[in-house]
RNA sequence: GGGCCUUUAGCUCAGGUGGCUAGAGCGCGCGCUUGAUAAGCGCGAGGUCCCUGGUUCGAUCCCAGGAAGGCCCA
């Protein structure tokens, strides 16, 4: 009895898988992470990776201050992947992760919270330091958890059960011992530097508590007599919008490589800049001043001044600062009251001279003023001014000005003690600039030019700050004659108290003397009571010091690390200042490549922030699309540049994932019967199409995982899609249906074919379990024979030399460029109605040039198989075709499209004379009769 | 204002040392298939290679200037 159709597709080995189309990402990621738990898969990493050359990627430690956002998510996905593919290409690839815990934004935090954020409250005697450095510990802690639990969210291996935390007691002594070692190398020092300071607080404001705001000042033209016979009676003139910084004016600076001009001012001579002349004229009321002559801004270096009203003088030095946008081109210089007028005044050797004290008044010698506000003083300095005849001009002005945060108050600009480490006083800088170039591979090579440059010109690093949450500066000093006792062997004493102890509280729960080893006298005067140093040390001298804290304590890591990765912004923290701290203590860097990414931008490459509404965050992204889209987004950008992020860019990638995804779900459908050890097949029993793919897997492997080894993820990527979506998808996988699913199931050629699945799914998952840590664990687990317990043990797949055939690859290339025209031509004939599936079709060469007719005759046996039709003629044209086609693609080939002869094989679908010469399966072709034979 | 960097189809990316009708995948449009089916296949339409000059027989690629954007300083 004939079967009826619908029976005989129960007779073919259709893909059949447990593992599902619709990933539903969001819910099925975190039961892979619970599973990951409790197998410990970072544990299994370890001893699987026992004995294997060790590679360290030195986390640097994200602020332990709030949710994670896409550029921490970036920045740690792109971590992971490196770490996991160095594992796969072989190495022991250790992962600690780390948070940075002190510092200003926590302890701004806190102190909000006590109410403590309000003007006149001086943060550091507010309250008990030990109570309140209690409170930024457990601040801190909250977050750690918070963001622990995100990071681990995204898919991110590492040891998460023992991170290292900067505020930890170990760590907190190691910092301590390493400011004692700068000490040692004779490089500490204490000195003034300008910060901003607020009089009304009390304190001095870091640059992340200043806010700049709109602020009337009066903006005045002064003449600075000048002590010279060049011109008659001769004036410098300078701008400045902050006269009470007048006072203390040390020096006037030009700008060497601008021209000044002489003007004659009614008996007397002003000199201004050229390009500022006009605009000076106009400010000054003097519309007929005459230039008397062209002066070139060197020529003026050196003159020697008059202060207006005070009885000293200066000189005019050059300084490539000074702006020609407005004022006069020439800058009177405070080196107490300004940021450049401090390196400049540093560099001529001039004090840092600063006549405010912290009330913002006056000191004494300041004649007239003293005891008045800066505030109060300004308009009566003007006055002054005008008194004097000083003034040439006063012109109200509205300009931003900073503010204090707290109090909403202006600021001053004003010098204050802080401490210092020399740059140049042991060749740091240039040990440093050294290391730079000699001893670092930086990805991508322009970071060695930023990074020197940054290096070489900056000013000595300020290690100090006022505040409480932090390692304290381990100095003292005596009561008696106030001599600063700062010695390496008392730095490390203090050290060891910290590391035996509750770490850095020691120093706020203990008397200075219980600090100092027994005994210890004043070396000046022989005292023996001593006080504490108040100042802590910056926050980017604790992470500058994880190095030493993580790389040398730690048994499972190496000093020094072989990559640290962070954004481009890092070449002026974390990069920089490791590498100063290293370069200091250790003479050498405390990495061996450093590799940089760019910042996530919103789909125009506009930054993100909240108030422009571009801002999107990961807690809102991975219920909507899971951590792997986000896994994959971080991959497939180039992170070298700006990294774009927008809903289409998401929605692209999810649509290439789920292309991924299907790739792996058709091979392990087509696998669900293969036993490797039982059914695969050798090398030589595969089909021709089998080996050609092969051997562009054999490609795309190689290119991969060079990819991997030089950080190139996006070419990861972009190769891997590729191949599932053209090689395989477009090509392979379609051509091999009719074999897969139409032989016997034991059929050797379709083993053959499962064989080359097997192979090309293996490698597949493993080449992207780095980027696809999710899916690719998921699908390995469906894997036919026994597969490792995790994708993440395993190495990344070798190509094996028998699969590279360049004579194979050459002719396979021919062929399909051939089967594009055969596309083209099957594609015309179905607009015209003669066909619908190309099976309906036989197709003829009528004319084929060059290498053609010999390529295709040697072939002529899987030519249909390749082009999916049920016929194909090598032999010329035969009879009046549906559709004669001209290629243009290869001019000369010529291609006819009929219709296939014979009938519907019921079975395969493919067209043939020889249909029904059964009686017993009248609807079958000679094909599939034996094959039914064998089944029954 | 200064330093470093970026700018190739709607999106993500390719385009060694200057020379082709500037490529790929995705998306989009139109079909086919319904035995990868909230899938698969085919065909097709999309680009003043940021702009302006210059060098050159010839420039996406080299040089100069500019625009837009990013990071870090000021």
């Amino acid at each position: 009895m004939a079967l009826c159709a619908m029976d005989y597709k129960a007779t073919l080995n259709l893909p059949k898988t447990p593992f599902p189309m619709k990933a539903n990402l969001p819910q099925a990621e975190p039961e892979m992470l619970a599973r990951w738990e409790a197998m410990d898969i970072y544990a299994r990493l370890r001893a699987a990776a026992h004995g294997r050359p060790l590679w360290i990627l030195h986390d640097g430690p994200p602020y332990a201050n709030g949710h994670i956002h896409m550029g921490t998510a970036l920045n740690k996905i792109l971590k992971d992947v490196t770490v996991k593919s160095r594992s796969m290409l072989g190495a022991n690839a250790v992962y600690v992760p780390g948070w940075d815990c002190h510092g200003l934004p926590i302890e701004h935090q806190v102190d909000k919270e006590l109410g403590l954020d309000t003007a006149s409250i001086d943060v550091r005697k507010a309250m008990d330091p030990v109570l309140k450095r209690q409170k930024c510990r457990e601040y801190a802690t909250r977050f750690i958890e918070i963001q622990r639990s995100e990071f681990r969210r995204l898919g991110v291996f590492g040891d998460w059960q023992r991170p290292y935390l900067t505020m930890a007691p170990a760590y907190q002594a190691v910092i301590a011992r390493e400011f004692g070692r700068f000490v040692g190398r004779g490089i500490v020092y204490k000195g003034l530097k300008p910060v901003h300071w607020c009089m009304y607080c009390k304190t001095a404001l870091a640059q992340a508590e200043v806010e700049y705001e709109e602020q009337a000042t009066p903006s005045v033209y002064v003449k600075f007599p000048l002590l010279t016979d060049r011109w008659p009676r001769s004036s410098a003139v300078v701008w400045t919008t902050t006269p009470w910084t007048l006072p203390a004016n040390l020096a006037v600076a030009v700008n060497p490589d601008e021209q000044y001009v002489a003007l004659d001012a009614g008996g007397e001579t002003l000199i201004v800049a050229q390009k500022l002349a006009d605009a000076f004229r106009k400010a000054a009321g003097l519309p007929g001043a005459r230039p008397l002559a062209t002066v070139p801004g060197p020529s003026l270096e050196g003159l020697e001044y008059r202060h207006p009203w005070i009885d000293r003088t200066g000189k005019i030095v050059g300084a490539t600062f000074v702006a020609m946008d407005t004022g006069t081109g020439l800058v009177h210089i405070a080196p107490g009251h300004g940021e450049e007028d401090y390196e400049l005044g540093r560099r001529m050797g001039l004090p840092i001279y600063n006549p405010v004290d912290d009330d913002g008044r006056f000191v004494p010698e300041v004649e007239r003023f003293a005891g008045l506000t800066v505030w109060e003083a300004n308009p009566k300095i003007v006055e002054h001014l005008r008194a004097v005849g000083a003034l040439v001009a006063a012109v109200p002005l509205t300009h931003s000005y900073p503010h204090c945060w707290r109090c909403g108050n202006p600021t001053l600009f004003r010098a204050t003690e802080q401490w210092f480490i020399s740059l140049d006083r042991d060749g740091l800088r240039s040990r440093a600039l050294e290391a730079i170039k000699r001893d670092v591979r930086w990805f991508p090579p322009w970071g060695e030019e930023r990074i020197y440059s940054m290096v070489a010109h900056r000013p000595d690093w300020t290690i100090s700050r006022q505040r409480v949450w932090g390692v304290p500066i381990v100095a003292f000093y005596c009561r008696a004659c106030d001599a600063l006792l700062l010695d390496e062997r008392l730095v490390e004493h203090v050290a060891q108290i910290f590391r035996a102890g509750q770490g850095a509280d020691e120093w706020y729960a203990r008397e200075a003397g219980e600090l100092l080893p027994a005994g210890t006298a004043c070396p000046k005067c022989g005292g023996r009571a001593f006080r504490k140093e108040e100042d802590i040390l910056d926050v980017w001298f604790d992470s500058g010091c994880s190095h030493a804290a993580v790389l040398e304590t730690r048994p499972e890591l190496r000093w020094p690390a072989d990559l640290y990765l962070e954004g481009s912004d890092q070449h002026r923290g974390w990069f920089h200042s490791s590498l100063l701290e290293a370069v200091g203590t250790r003479d050498a860097p405390p990495y061996r490549g450093v590799l940089t990414h760019g910042f996530v931008v919103d789909g125009e490459g506009r930054k993100m922030s909240k108030s422009q509404g571009n801002y999107v965050t990961p807690q809102e992204l991975i219920p909507k699309y899971g951590a792997e889209v986000l896994r994959l987004w971080a991959a497939a950008e180039d992170y070298s540049e700006d990294i774009r992020l927008s809903d289409e860019i998401l929605n692209r990638l999810a649509d290439a994932y789920r292309r991924l995804r299907n790739t792996f779900r058709f091979l392990l459908g087509n696998l669900a019967d293969f036993e490797p050890a039982r059914d695969r097949q050798s090398y030589a029993r595969l089909d021709e199409v089998d080996r050609w793919i092969l051997a562009r897997l054999g490609r795309l492997v190689g290119r991969v995982v060079k990819a991997y080894g030089e950080y190139q993820f996006h070419t990861v990527f972009h190769s891997v899609h590729n191949f599932c979506a053209v090689d395989l998808s477009a090509q392979y996988l379609d051509i091999i249906k009719d074999r897969l699913y139409t032989s016997a199931a034991d059929d050797p050629r379709r083993r053959a074919a499962q064989t080359a699945c097997y192979d090309i799914f293996s490698a597949l998952a493993r080449l992207m379990a780095p980027i696809l840590t999710f899916t690719a664990e998921e699908a390995w687990s469906h894997l036919p024979g026994r597969p490792g317990e995790s994708v993440h043990l395993e190495l990344f797949p070798e190509a094996a030399r028998e699969w590279l055939d360049e004579r194979l690859e050459r002719d396979w290339e021919r062929l399909l460029e051939v089967r594009r025209e055969v596309a083209k031509a099957l594609e015309t004939a179905r607009q015209q109605g003669g066909i619908g599936s190309g099976l309906e079709a036989r197709v003829a060469f009528v004319h084929a040039p060059e290498d053609l007719p010999a390529l295709l005759q040697a072939k002529r046996d899987l030519l249909a198989t390749l082009f999916i039709v049920s016929r194909v003629g090598v032999g010329g044209a035969v009879g009046a075709p549906l559709v004669r086609y001209e290629s243009q693609e290869i001019p000369g080939l010529v291609i006819d499209v009929e219709r296939a002869p014979g009938r519907k094989c019921a079975r395969c679908w493919t067209w043939s004379e020889r249909v029904g010469e059964s009686h017993e399966h009248p609807t079958l072709c000679e094909r599939c009769l034996p094959v039914i034979a064998r089944i029954r």
